[in-house]
RNA sequence: GGGCGGUUAGCUCAGUCGGUUAGAGCGCUGCGUUGACAUCGCAGAGGUCAGAGGUUCGAGUCCUCUACCGCCCA
C-alpha cells in the first residue's frame, strides 16, 4: 500500500469518491488506529456505543461517529494514546424479531424448528449482517482501533456478564421473584419498564355494578379494563369514604364468574375517581399488586402467554383479550350489570420493540436490586468524579436514580446470554455459576436444567467500559485505559444505559466508568421531524457520502452544534459543508500554484518571515484561532470549534490574506510563500479531525512540495495538533493595521457598488490617515478597491468627490459626474444622526460614576477609546458637512 | 401531576465568565467569467433576542411570572 501522492496538479474540484476508499485502507493497514500502551503517555479512551449487529447505520450513528472520531482524533494529535473502541451489541428483543420474521417469511417459526436451530440460524444471519456495520464505520472515516473489536456475545463480554451474575446473586443483589411485570404478546417476554412506551388513547370507562352477596344492593366500581375483572380478588374503597362505611366487612359478588369478594379498605384509593370503588386485580395490575400484598389477596392469573386467557376466566377460556373485553361488556349489559360508560382518556402501555399493547402481569423473573447500586451512581454524579455534559442532563439522571425501581433482567428470548443459574431436579437447590456445572452444588445430582431465559442486553452493555478491556480478568488494557475518558451518546439512552453502566461499573470496577458523559441531541430531518422508516425520510448515510463526501457529512452534522440540542439535517447544509472542502481544496491549489522553486525553509515557524504586517497579522490570527479550538475542543463544544476554523479559514485567509498574497507575490516578494504554506498546513492539522479525508490529501500533496522541517510523520493523523500557546501576542499593532486596511478596502468596493461603478474602471482615491500603515499598503487597496491614483494627504478637494469617514481614516474618491451634493449632505447628515446616537450613550455611560467606578479597568478603558475615536470621526463628518454647505 | 428544553434575521441555528452598535450558513437584492475556487467573488438589505417584571453601572446571557411549541418521568 503506498499514498505517494501524484505531481499531478490537483483537479479544479475535489472529488472525495478518488480519495476516501484509498486513504482509509491506507491508515488501517499501517496500524495507524492501534492505540498503543504506553506509560509515558497519557491514555485517552472511548468506548463506542455498540450499534446493533444486525442493523444499518443512521444519520444518528453517522453523527456519533463523528464527534468520536473528531475527539479521537484530536487527542491523539494531542500526543495521547488515544484508543477508540468498537462494538456491536447482539440486541436481544430486535434481532430475535428479524429472524423470527424470516422464519416466518419461510412458513416455520422458531418453536417448530427449536433452540439450537434457531440460534444456529441466528449466528448466520449476524454473520452475513454484521460486516457491514464495520464497512459502513470506514466509509464514516472512523479511526477505531479494529484490533480491539468486541461483539457482546464474545467469550470475554459473556464471561463478563456470568461473573457480574454470580456476583450480584452472591451478595443477595440478585433475586428470583414472582412480580408483577410487562408482558410483550408479540415479543412473548417480559421487558423493563423502560422498555414500555406510554400513550394517552381514547378508551371508556366501565361502570359495572357488583352485586353485594347479602342481596341489600350493589357497589358500583369503573374500570378502563372491564375483562380483567375475571381475576379480581377483591373491591377496595377508601376508609375514609363515607358513602362505603355501611358496606364494611361485606362481601359482594364478581359478575359473570359468581365469586365472593371482599370490600376491603385502602388508603391509596382515590375516593375522587370513578365512583371511588376499585376492583381489585392483583394479577393484572401493578397497582392492584401491591394493594394485594398488603391485604394478602389471592392472585389469579387469567391470561396466557400469547394474550388468549385461560382456564380461570371460565365461560371465555380462549378468547383473545380484547374479543373478550367486547365479549364481557355484552354480557354485563344483558345482565343489567353496566351502569354506563363514559369515554376517558387514558395512557396505555407498549412494546417499543413490537407495538403490542402491553399486559401487566405476575410472572417469576429475575430481578437486580438496584438502589444500593442506584446510591453509588448518584454520589458519583454528584461529586463531580462524572461530569455530564450539558449540565442540564444531571438532573434529569439524578431524578431518575432516586426514583429507581428493580430491574426485571430475565428476557423469555433465546437470543442472548443465558441466565446462568441450574435448577436440581433432586433438591431444588439453585445453582448459579460462571462455568457450567456438571451437577447441583448441593446435593449432587446431574438432573440439573439451566434456566431457559436470557438476559436483558442492557444488562451486558451496561459492563461495555469494562467488559470491552479484558475484565474480568486483570488485563494491561483494563490497567491503563479504564476508566474511560467520555462516553459520548444520545439522550435516549441516558437512562438504558449510561446509568447501568454507572451503576455496574462502579459495583464490579470500585471506579467510574467514565469521567464524561457527552450527551448528544438527535439527528431529524429538514422539518424537524424525527426519522424511521415508515415516514420514509430517513437520509441514508452511505447516499449522502456517495452524493457529498464523507468529510461534508461529518461537517455538516456536527458544525453549529450544540450537545444535547436536536439537529437538523438538508441538504442545503451538505451542500455547504461540501463548498466549505472544496473551498479548502482550491485554497491549497493556489498555494501549490504559489510555492515556486525558491528557498521555502522556515515554512514551519521557527523562520517564518515576520516582517510585513501582513504576515504578522495572519500568523498572529492562525495561532489565536488555534488556542480558541483548543479552548472550546476541552470544553466539549466541538460544533462551535469548527464554526471557528470555518471562519478563520474561509473568511481570513482565503477572502483577505490569500488575496493580499496575490499582490505581494505578484510585485516580487517572496515572504508570502513561506506564510501561505504555513497557515494552510496548520489549518489542515486543525481541520482534520473534523474532516479526515480532505485534509490528509491535501496535507500529502503540500509535505510533498515542503523541505522536511522537524518531525514529520507520515500521515497527518500523527501530526501534533496546533495549540496556538503564543496566541498571537506582541501582534496587536499588526493586526489592528490589517483591520484598518480591510475596512478601507471594504469602504471604498461599498461606495463602488452603491454608484454602480463598473469593475473596469478605477477610482482616484486621496487617504487621510494617521501613520505610515496604511500609506504602505497603498499597492493593497490599489488592487483590492481597484483605485487608481491613491494619494495619501491631509487635505482633498471635494469637487465630483464623495468622502467617506471611518473611524481611524477619511478618504476622498473622485467620482466624477456622478455626484449628487445634496445626496451626499444627507447621507453625512444620517451618518451624523447615528454616530450621535452612539455617543451620547457612550457619554452617558462613562460618566456614570458607577460605572467607572464598577466596571473592571479595560472595559472602561475600551468605552473611552471608542469615544475618542468616535468624537473625532464626528467631529469631521461635520467638518464635511459645512463644506457641503449643510 | 412533576421535571427539562426551546422561543435570537425569511429558514436552520451558534452565542462558554453578564461588558462594542448581537453572529454564521442557507435564502433574498444588486454587480461580477481580474489566472485557487461559479461547489466562486464583491457589495447590500434583513433583529424590540417570545412577553412582562426584577437584580445590576451594564442583561440575548442571571432571577420571577406568563404564553406557545417540544421532550422526559409518573
Amino acid at each position: 500500500m503506498t499514498n505517494a501522492p501524484s505531481r499531478e496538479p490537483l483537479p479544479k474540484t475535489y472529488d472525495p469518491s478518488a480519495v476516501e476508499e484509498r486513504l482509509y485502507a491506507w491508515w488501517e493497514s499501517s496500524g495507524f488506529f492501534r492505540a498503543e500502551r504506553d506509560p509515558a503517555k497519557k491514555p485517552f479512551t472511548i468506548i463506542q456505543p455498540p450499534p446493533n449487529v444486525t442493523g444499518a447505520l443512521h444519520l444518528g450513528h453517522a453523527a456519533r461517529v463523528a464527534v468520536e472520531d473528531a475527539l479521537t482524533r484530536y487527542h491523539r494529535m494531542l500526543g495521547e494514546a488515544a484508543l477508540w473502541l468498537p462494538g456491536t451489541d447482539h440486541a436481544g428483543i430486535a434481532t430475535q424479531l428479524v429472524v423470527e420474521r424470516a422464519l416466518e417469511a419461510e412458513g416455520t417459526s422458531r418453536l417448530e424448528i427449536g433452540r439450537e436451530a434457531f440460534l444456529k440460524r441466528t449466528w448466520e444471519w449476524v454473520e452475513t449482517y454484521g460486516p457491514i456495520i464495520d464497512n459502513q464505520h470506514r466509509r464514516l472515516g472512523a479511526s477505531c482501533d479494529w484490533s480491539r473489536k468486541v461483539f457482546t456475545l464474545d467469550p470475554g463480554p459473556s464471561k463478563a456478564v456470568r461473573t457480574t451474575f454470580k456476583r450480584l446473586y452472591d451478595k443477595g443483589l440478585l433475586y428470583r421473584g414472582e412480580r408483577i411485570i410487562n408482558w410483550c404478546v408479540g415479543c412473548r417476554t417480559a421487558i423493563s419498564d423502560l422498555e414500555v412506551d406510554h400513550a394517552d388513547e381514547d378508551g371508556s370507562l366501565y361502570y359495572i355494578r357488583y352485586p353485594l352477596e347479602d342481596g341489600s344492593g350493589h357497589v358500583v366500581v369503573a374500570t378502563t379494563r372491564p375483562e380483567t375483572l375475571l381475576g379480581d380478588t377483591a373491591v377496595a374503597v377508601n376508609p375514609s369514604d363515607e358513602r362505603y362505611a355501611a358496606m364494611r366487612g361485606k362481601r359482594v359478588l364478581l359478575p359473570v364468574l359468581g365469586r365472593p369478594l371482599p370490600i376491603i379498605e385502602d388508603s391509596s384509593v382515590a375516593a375522587d375517581f370513578g365512583t371511588g370503588a376499585l376492583k381489585i386485580t392483583p394479577g393484572h395490575d401493578p397497582n392492584d399488586f401491591e394493594v394485594g400484598e398488603r391485604h394478602g389477596l389471592p392472585i389469579i392469573n387469567i391470561m396466557n402467554a400469547d394474550g388468549t386467557l385461560n382456564a380461570e376466566a371460565g365461560p371465555y377460556a380462549g378468547y383473545d383479550r380484547f374479543d373478550a373485553r367486547t365479549a364481557i361488556v355484552e354480557q354485563l349489559e344483558r345482565e343489567g350489570l353496566l351502569e354506563k360508560v363514559e369515554p376517558h382518556t387514558h395512557s396505555v402501555g407498549h412494546c417499543q420493540r413490537s407495538g403490542d399493547v402491553i399486559e401487566p402481569l405476575v410472572s417469576e423473573q429475575w430481578f437486580v436490586k438496584v438502589e444500593p447500586l442506584a446510591a453509588r451512581a448518584l454520589d458519583a454524579v454528584k461529586d463531580g468524579r462524572i461530569r455530564i455534559v450539558p449540565e442540564r442532563f444531571v438532573k434529569v439522571y439524578t431524578n431518575w436514580m432516586e426514583n429507581i425501581r428493580d430491574w426485571c433482567v430475565s428476557r423469555q428470548l433465546w437470543w442472548g446470554h443465558r441466565i446462568p443459574v441450574w435448577y436440581c431436579d433432586d433438591c431444588s437447590h439453585v445453582t448459579v455459576a460462571i462455568e457450567d456445572p456438571a451437577a447441583c452444588e448441593q446435593c449432587g445430582s446431574t438432573h440439573i436444567r439451566q434456566d431457559e431465559d436470557v438476559l436483558d442486553t442492557w444488562f451486558s452493555s451496561g459492563l461495555w467500559p469494562h467488559s470491552t478491556l479484558g475484565w474480568p480478568e486483570a488485563t494491561e488494557d483494563l490497567a491503563y485505559f479504564y476508566p474511560t475518558s467520555v462516553m459520548e451518546t444520545a439522550y435516549d439512552i441516558l437512562f438504558f444505559w449510561v446509568a447501568r453502566m454507572v451503576m455496574l461499573g462502579l459495583e464490579n470496577m470500585d471506579e467510574v466508568p467514565f469521567g464524561t458523559v457527552y450527551i448528544a441531541g438527535l439527528v431529524r430531518d429538514a422539518e424537524g421531524a424525527k426519522m424511521s422508516k415508515t415516514r420514509g425520510n430517513v437520509i441514508d448515510p452511505i447516499e449522502a457520502i456517495e452524493q457529498y463526501g464523507t468529510d461534508a457529512l461529518r461537517f455538516a452534522l456536527t458544525t453549529g452544534t450544540t450537545p444535547g440540542n436536536d439537529t437538523r439535517l438538508s441538504e442545503s447544509k451538505l451542500e455547504a459543508a461540501r463548498n466549505f472542502a472544496n473551498k479548502l481544496w482550491n485554497v491549497e491549489r493556489f498555494v501549490l500554484a504559489s510555492l515556486g522553486d525558491g528557498d521555502l525553509a522556515g515554512w514551519s515557524g521557527a523562520a517564518l518571515p515576520r516582517t510585513h504586517r501582513e504576515d504578522r497579522w495572519i500568523i498572529a490570527r492562525t495561532e489565536q484561532t488555534a488556542a480558541r479550538v483548543n479552548e472550546l475542543l476541552g470544553g466539549w463544544a466541538v460544533g462551535e470549534a469548527e464554526r471557528v476554523l470555518h471562519d478563520f479559514v474561509w473568511g481570513e485567509f482565503a477572502d483577505w490574506y490569500i488575496e493580499l498574497a496575490k499582490v505581494r507575490l505578484r510585485s516580487g516578494d517572496d515572504d508570502p510563500r513561506r506564510v501561505l504554506a504555513y497557515v494552510l498546513e496548520a489549518s489542515l492539522r486543525m481541520l482534520h479531525p473534523f474532516m479526515p479525508f480532505v485534509t490528509e490529501e491535501l496535507w500529502q500533496h503540500l509535505m510533498a512540495r515542503l523541505p522536511k522541517e522537524g518531525d514529520r510523520p507520515e500521515t497527518i493523523m500523527l501530526a501534533r495538533y496546533p495549540l496556538g500557546e503564543a496566541a498571537g501576542s506582541g501582534e496587536e499593532g499588526a493586526v489592528a493595521e490589517v483591520e484598518l486596511l480591510i475596512e478601507v478596502v471594504r469602504a471604498i468596493r461599498n461606495v463602488r457598488a452603491e454608484f454602480k461603478i463598473e469593475p473596469a474602471r478605477l477610482l482616484d482615491a486621496v487617504v487621510t490617515a494617521p501613520g505610515d500603515g496604511l500609506a504602505e499598503e497603498a499597492e493593497a487597496i490599489r488592487h483590492l478597491a481597484r483605485v487608481g491614483t491613491l494619494a495619501f494627504a491631509d487635505d482633498a478637494p471635494l469637487e465630483h468627490a464623495v468622502r467617506l469617514v471611518l473611524p481611524r481614516a477619511t478618504i476622498t474618491l473622485a467620482l466624477g459626474d456622478a455626484v449628487d451634493v445634496g445626496a451626499e449632505r444627507t447621507r453625512l447628515a444620517s451618518e451624523a444622526a447615528d454616530a450621535e446616537r452612539y455617543l451620547a450613550g457612550l457619554t452617558a455611560r462613562l460618566g456614570n460614576a458607577q460605572f467607572t467606578g464598577r466596571a473592571p479597568e479595560e472595559v472602561v478603558e475600551r468605552e473611552r477609546e471608542r469615544l475618542e475615536q468616535g468624537t473625532a470621526r464626528l467631529e469631521r463628518i461635520r467638518e464635511l458637512l459645512t463644506e457641503l454647505g449643510g
